[in-house]
DNA sequence: TATCCGTGGGA
DNA sequence: TTCCCAAGGAT
């Protein structure tokens, strides 16, 4: 057992001992109050490997409530990992667009072959095993062990972090104190119920214990809670400040030919937006604005390229970008570009990321609001 | 170890 | 407006 204020990096010891908080509390708390999720089973019973790992893949730093439809849309066009691994990436990535970080999309198509390929069609009940499968790292292959197969791993994520710092009051920033709060998670897990137990710190997490204004009161853990105790709870987990976003600015290049089209290309398969669909831009470069005349340099055909007001914004998660865009008009369409003519009515169907999905609104509306 | 990789909602 | 954050993984 590991005791807060023994070899850890704690907070003060400025109260009355506490007890240790006990797995059985949390697992009441969650039997009282467990969240009916679409990727949920029955209480009671386990849920289906295939559900549960898309249902993680896709929860990858993204909320609930924008999972939820996605959720529904595979597993309605593909109901097993095998049609998932049938199924062609281009129509992965179409039912993946504007749910961002489309690496995920790519390894899950691989992941959904590999487990095909490998498992015969079925996930491994090996912690190990599943952390070989791509886009499978150390959090989404305990994740998946403990809940489809209710084995007492221990997975690491935002809640469990936050819940868990609070609780022992590490005081140290993340992500350094990644280890010590594994460590403290680990000797939690329960050998009975641990899948259920791991729903319940991400039920608590979500819920409770949320990033600002926990409500400590209704908490489970309230009377082992150390952060609480020492009135530094909702100040945890303490993070590394965060390098400021730099601003990239670049120019997409509208383009339409005689039948009302509009030229679309691939972008690269790895890196940004890899393998998504993107109005054909320049490069997207750090400081001050693209010369015209370099920018011109990048267009896809040579028209008389007509320059829109105003910008189209969007930020990533490491740098903001500001989009010029550009109109031009191809009167020979049968000459040679590089890309492919989409109509408008027809980009719904296209794995568009919102960036992009921006582009084609401004450039529609001609540049107005 | 640090950086790259999306998006939308809330404070 | 700006910042933060959400069931992280790959390199």
């Amino acid at each position: 057992m590991i005791v807060a204020g023994d070899s850890f990096p704690v907070g003060p010891a400025g109260g009355p001992d506490l007890p240790a908080p006990r797995p059985a509390d949390l697992l009441a708390w969650y039997d009282a109050h467990r969240r009916q999720l679409p990727w949920r089973s029955a209480p009671g019973t386990v849920a289906d490997p295939y559900h549960v790992w898309l249902s993680e893949i896709m929860l990858q730093q993204t909320t609930v409530v924008t999972v939820g439809p996605y959720f529904q849309r595979f597993l309605a066009r593909w109901p097993t990992v095998a049609d998932l691994a049938a199924a062609d990436l281009d129509a992965v990535l179409k039912e993946w667009a504007g749910l961002g970080y489309y690496a995920r999309a790519r390894n899950l198509h691989a992941c959904a072959q590999a487990v095909v390929a490998r498992h015969g069609g079925r996930f491994p009940a090996d912690e190990s095993a599943l952390l070989d499968l791509p886009g499978i790292g150390a959090y989404t292959a305990a994740a998946i062990a403990a809940i489809a197969f209710d084995l007492p791993a221990t997975a690491m994520d935002g809640n469990v972090e936050r819940v868990l710092s609070r609780i022992y009051a590490v005081t140290d920033p993340l992500p350094g104190s990644k280890p010590t709060l594994k460590a403290l998670a680990s000797a939690l897990v329960p050998a009975k119920r641990p899948g259920d137990y791991t729903q319940a710190l991400f039920d608590l997490g979500a819920t409770l214990c949320s990033p600002r204004n926990p409500c400590c009161v209704l908490c489970p853990w309230r009377d082992a809670c150390r952060g609480r105790r020492d009135g530094i709870a909702d100040l945890l987990p303490r993070k590394a400040e965060k390098a400021a976003k730099p601003t990239r600015r670049g120019v997409a290049f509208w383009l339409t030919n005689a039948r009302g089209q509009v030229l679309l290309r691939r972008r690269p398969e790895s890196g940004l937006l890899g393998g998504m669909m993107e109005v054909p831009s320049s490069a997207w470069e750090p400081g001050a604005d693209l010369a015209y005349t370099r920018a011109l340099a990048w267009a896809p055909a040579a028209v008389d390229w007509q320059r829109l007001p105003g910008i189209v914004r969007h930020t990533f998660t490491h740098f903001h970008l500001e989009l010029t865009v550009v109109r031009g008009h191809l009167v020979d369409d049968g000459a040679a570009v590089d890309g492919v003519w989409c109509a408008p009515a027809d980009f719904h169907d296209q794995a568009l990321p919102t960036v992009m999905r921006k582009v084609v609104t401004w450039a529609r509306s001609g540049g107005k609001d």
